[in-house]
DNA sequence: CGGTTACCCGTAGATCCGTACGGGTGTCGA
DNA sequence: TCGACACCCGTACGGATCTACGGGTAACCG
């Protein structure tokens, strides 16, 4: 059995509430996959280095973010699959910065206030 | 060589600037943490539940998300473990609420302001 | 009290993910 | 035109992560 062992919901109420404005799975699978894009400290910090300053090389975001090449690499393949980075060509040197369509909830709440708050976070054990 | 194959940056300023807002590796570790257990279908879900019925069990958990219990029971054991649920017993029933000091920003910003985005976004390809 | 319910834990297996490495393309300077 | 540079891609490997399963423990019900 792989979905429920009762079938006597000990709050009914309640589980067709929640049921009734639960995001579908679909949604929720774009969602987090839209939140696993930003669940890892190089695509994180690499989409805050281009929110500050609108556009950078893969070189100097490797120096800016102080990992390797290969790695901001990577992400920024992982996110230009994705949509949410634009490449502009001058020269040998390749430009980054955030796709125009960047989702505006995920920069203004998600990254600003998040990263805030762990600044804030401090007062830990 | 691990970190850098240049060290010449091509806009020096702007590498600078970067680097001084850039949160430390070590804060966006933990933010990466936080963002990571909101980043599965499951998990995130269980918590939107959560925040909107207050308090569910196991067993109602699963029937609202129409997921195995085991599934739930592993989502709540991580969050459990990450502070962000609080579990009440009564009987043999085990309730489970988001913690008191679930992350405010995370659950106003993040949870909500996302799924709604998730919702608007019916305009795509 | 013995069986059932509601749930938890530990473990094993499959799967996904990030990193490192080798090699390739296009551009610029001499 | 030749070499160096900035960057990209495909692949292989190690580690983390999710799922599924078997067993265990309280609590209620007769």
């Amino acid at each position: 059995m792989t979905v429920t062992d009762h079938d006597h919901p000990i709050d009914p109420a309640r589980v067709a509430h929640a049921r009734s404005r639960l995001p579908s799975a679909d949604d929720a699978a774009r969602l987090t996959g839209l939140l696993s894009l930003m669940a890892d400290p190089v695509r994180l910090r690499l989409i805050y280095a281009l929110d500050i300053v609108e556009e950078l090389c893969v070189g100097d975001l490797a120096l800016a973010l102080n990992v390797s090449e290969d790695s901001v690499s990577y992400a920024l393949r992982l996110l230009r699959t994705a949509g949410l980075v634009r490449t502009r060509k001058e020269g040998r040197v390749v430009f980054n910065r955030l796709a125009d369509d960047f989702p505006a909830p995920l920069r203004d709440h998600c990254l600003r206030q998040l990263v805030a708050l762990t600044r804030a976070e401090d007062v830990e054990d």
